[in-house]
DNA sequence: TTCGATCCAGAC
DNA sequence: TCTGGATCGAAG
């Protein structure tokens, strides 16, 4: 037997499992099975699979099992998203079906559930000849219950405790039953009923005049005489009418009604396209401008590394790009770190592109997502707006990909698929021809190396806008501030110039560079503190509801009223946001504090409240995490403080430097971006830190130089890439012996790879999270195939759950920590 | 990863 | 002998 023959990629499979199985396509489904089509196929088990079509087969002798259903009308992947998810594949050790996950919104993807059906041409009474046994019998009595076509899960409710599989795999194996797969999408497409006159205007007018009894069904006429067409919630709202009047002009024959696809837009603030005139680009501006599109429109593809100062007018650049890109006939997408943080960039795209734009972001809802995503694919939307995933987005005619903030880590995505924004750009770029622009202040290291070695282009804009003065930066000695008394978390030299800020109704930033910023309690008698039973971790204290809380697995419990060990009173220390703020209404009684962090706003969009509530009321003091750094400029903000410059500086790994460097920059630059000079003060206790100094100093290039001699020295990236492969488990002992086999196993790969190093292992910052203990060995090494072969075969070899009890590993490329 | 098959211990 | 749970192995 022979027939058309589909190669298809599975989903829920683990890794090394992970292969393109060959299954057989029957003629019903012949015409639809096409690559980049999602289909069900059986796998393993009785339950039907998710799977996607990579290519079409000859024929073939062996025995295959049938495609069971067709999940999409079209092909809903290109052939470049195909062959992106087979690369992702190889460089981020996903599955491909991982993979094309990212690639979709939540909404579209499926769920799939086994689906019974008699068999070809047998009809309910002849066909429980061929059943034996009770069990067979109750599951025909079940489909033919449901008209011939059964869901399992009703085929099990009627059997109850028991299981039918037994009977329903004998009933399949006999051809008395077939199996097929139900599938359902988690959002559908959004339509309305619109109403149209079947009849000509003036025949309708006429009918109109003549029924004055029918007073609602003539307005209904009269409007869509007027309109031709509207929707029908439109009709009754302006006339009045109900539905039935509808209905009843349906029924004469006069109006026809038709669902239309809407699109659920999310809401931001709308503008024209061409609503705004183009900003003028400055000779500096024009230059990268240009040399960028030459790039475009050269042969080689090469990305621009767009290297600007705070405030040098990089988004200018981006808008005549994307203009130039749309005056083509082709498509951009915009990459920003964190949506949330820049209503004002949207608010500037908006205005320059109209309706041309689709935003893609986490707070969306599916629907939303969904329907952004339809408008890409449709050409509808030829300016994507968006975070990481968003580089994903279906466009036509890829003209150029812009990153912006090119060095953010939430470019790099934490979970599986493990990729990278930058990678993933890089690569459609150079398939599609287009232009890759990776903008920054403060670049990347090695993305300033590949510009100094000539694999990225280089544009640079040296100079502020408007000859804006850069803030005046001083240093806090907070080790002198200890020593003179101060033990409170705003040196001498802060308060000062935050008086002087208040008395001149000027507004300032406090910056506390720490990540979650929460309070540790400990017991102030016996030194107690609490841990996670779960995590090798401490609970932090949540003033909502008093609680202790752990931050990696979400652990909750009450706070004691003393301590557990000795009864002693308990403390609280950490300088959490709401410790500075209590600080600062002591130095400042009764000066205004805006508090901002993951606990303020955990209410979703409250972000954009509390920046708009600091810009209205002008509160005088604003004290935030993270989320102050970025995006949004205040003309009145003239002080920015950096609490404890040095916390991010010493974590283990390559990059807390660049980290330390990159925030730093950022959030003096947020101080006097307008009219007024800015100021800013660096609080630390290591005041001749090179790293503090330069990014005083604003001196990316004395910190660049800096630290790529020290990468070259310690063959960190851009002098290797990085793999880190994980094993956890809940043995710890186990998960040390995967390690071992590892490490071990990785350095008989690498023997002939001189550059290569292996490392390790070493536990994860925080060793145990939720029960299970995690480990790590890093290779460092060239890229190459090579490398990337035998991270994947060590990764197959280890993670077969047999040799380690309970133990999984997974591998990450170029990971952040 | 997911599922069915198989094996074993303890309950009936 | 029955049954639930743990363990193992295969997946087109």
């Amino acid at each position: 037997m022979s027939g058309m023959t589909a190669r298809i990629a599975v989903a829920d499979v683990t890794y090394w499992v992970d292969r393109p199985y060959t299954y057989a396509v029957p003629q019903r489904l012949a015409a639809k099975v096409k690559p980049g089509v999602r289909v069900a196929v059986p796998f393993g088990g009785s339950r039907p699979r998710e799977g996607v079509v990579l290519a079409l087969g000859g024929q073939t002798d062996r025995k295959l099992k049938n495609v069971l259903e067709v999940l999409d009308e079209e092909p809903l992947l290109s052939e470049t998203q195909l062959k992106l998810a087979l690369w992702m594949r190889e460089r981020f050790f996903c599955t491909v079906m991982d993979a094309v996950r990212a690639m979709l919104p939540a909404g579209l993807w499926y769920n799939v559930w086994p689906v019974y059906l008699l068999g070809e041409g047998l009809v309910p009474p002849a066909v429980y000849e061929k059943a034996k046994g009770a069990g067979e019998k109750l599951v025909l009595d079940a489909v033919i219950g449901h008209g011939g076509r059964c869901e399992l899960a009703d085929i099990e409710a009627v059997f109850g405790q028991k299981n039918p599989g037994p009977a329903l795999a004998s009933l399949v194996k006999k051809g008395v039953l077939r199996a097929e797969a139900g599938a359902s999408r988690r959002v559908s497409d959004r339509t309305i009923l619109q109403a149209e006159l079947a009849v000509s205007p003036e025949q309708a007018l006429a009918v109109a005049e003549k029924n004055v009894r029918a007073v609602r069904q003539g307005a209904v006429l009269r409007l869509l005489a007027d309109l031709g067409r509207a929707s029908v919630a439109d009709i009754c709202y302006f006339t009045g009418a109900g539905r039935d009047a509808i209905k009843r002009l349906e029924e004469k024959g006069l109006v026809t009604t038709s669902r239309r696809e809407v699109y659920r837009r999310p809401d931001y603030d709308g503008g024209e396209e061409g609503g705004k005139p183009l900003p003028q680009l400055n000779p500096e501006q024009r230059a990268a401008f240009e040399g960028i599109l030459a790039l475009a429109d050269g042969e080689e593809a090469r990305a621009a590394l767009l290297f600007g100062v705070t405030g040098s007018g990089k988004t200018t650049i981006y808008i005549h790009l994307i203009h130039q890109m749309l005056l083509r006939g082709k498509s951009a997408i915009f990459l920003v770190p964190e949506i949330a943080l820049t209503p004002q960039m949207l608010q500037t795209f908006s205005s320059h592109f109209g309706d041309k734009i689709a935003v893609l972001h986490s707070s969306l809802s599916m629907g939303e997502r969904y329907d952004e995503y339809k408008r890409i694919r449709a050409g509808d939307a030829r300016v994507v707006i968006g975070t990481r995933s968003a580089v994903f987005a279906p466009v036509s005619d890829l003209g150029i990909i812009i990153m912006d903030e090119e060095q953010e880590d939430t470019y790099k995505s934490e979970n599986s698929p493990r990729y990278h924004a930058r990678d993933v750009a890089k690569f459609l770029c150079a398939r599609s021809k287009a232009a890759l622009v990776l903008g920054s202040a403060t670049p990347d290291v090695c993305s300033r190396y590949y510009a100094e070695t000539g694999r990225y282009a280089l544009f640079q804009l040296p100079h502020r806008y408007n000859a804006m003065q850069l803030p005046q930066v001083q240093i806090a000695d907070m080790k002198r501030e200890l020593r003179a008394g101060n033990g409170t978390s705003i040196s001498s030299l802060l308060r000062r110039e935050l008086q002087e800020n208040i008395d001149r109704g000027e507004q300032s930033i406090l910056f506390l560079n720490r990540r979650g910023a929460s309070k540790v309690v400990a017991c102030g008698e016996c030194g107690y503190t609490y841990k996670c039973p779960n995590c090798t971790a401490s609970l932090t204290y949540h003033s909502v509801g008093d609680r202790l809380m752990c931050h990696y697995c979400g652990h909750v419990q009450r706070l004691d009223a003393v301590c557990p060990q000795c009864g002693g009173k308990l403390t609280f220390t950490g300088a959490g946001t709401q410790k500075v703020v209590d600080e600062l209404a002591e130095l400042f009684p009764g000066v205004p504090v805006l508090r901002m962090d993951t606990d303020a706003v955990a209410p979703v969009g409250s972000h954009r409240a509390l920046f708009e509530q600091f810009r209205a009321q002008r509160i005088p003091i604003l004290v935030g995490t993270q989320m102050v750094t970025k995006g949004l400029n205040f003309e009145n903000v003239t002080l920015v403080g950096v609490l404890s410059a040095d916390q991010s500086l010493y974590s283990s790994d390559h990059r807390a430097g660049e980290r330390t460097f990159s925030l730093i920059t950022q959030v003096i630059g947020r101080s006097g971006r307008f009219e007024k000079p800015g100021r800013a003060v660096i609080q630390t206790f290591t005041p001749e830190n090179q790293i503090i100094l330069q990014a005083a100093r604003q001196d990316y290039d004395g910190f660049y130089e800096g630290e790529i001699g020290l990468r070259r020295l310690t063959g960190a990236p851009p002098f290797s890439d990085l793999y880190v492969l994980t094993a956890s488990g809940s043995d710890e002992h186990e998960v040390l012996r995967c390690c071992a086999d590892i490490r071990e196993e990785m350095a008989r790969l690498t023997r002939d790879m001189p550059a290569a190093r292996v490392l390790g292992p070493a536990p994860l910052p925080v060793a145990k999270v939720n029960g299970a203990w995690r480990y790590r060995v890093t290779v460092k090494s060239p890229a190459s195939k090579e490398i990337r072969a035998a991270v994947g075969r060590v990764l197959l070899l280890t993670n077969d759950g047999k040799r380690y009890k309970g133990v999984s590993v997974y591998a990450d490329f170029d990971p952040l920590d």
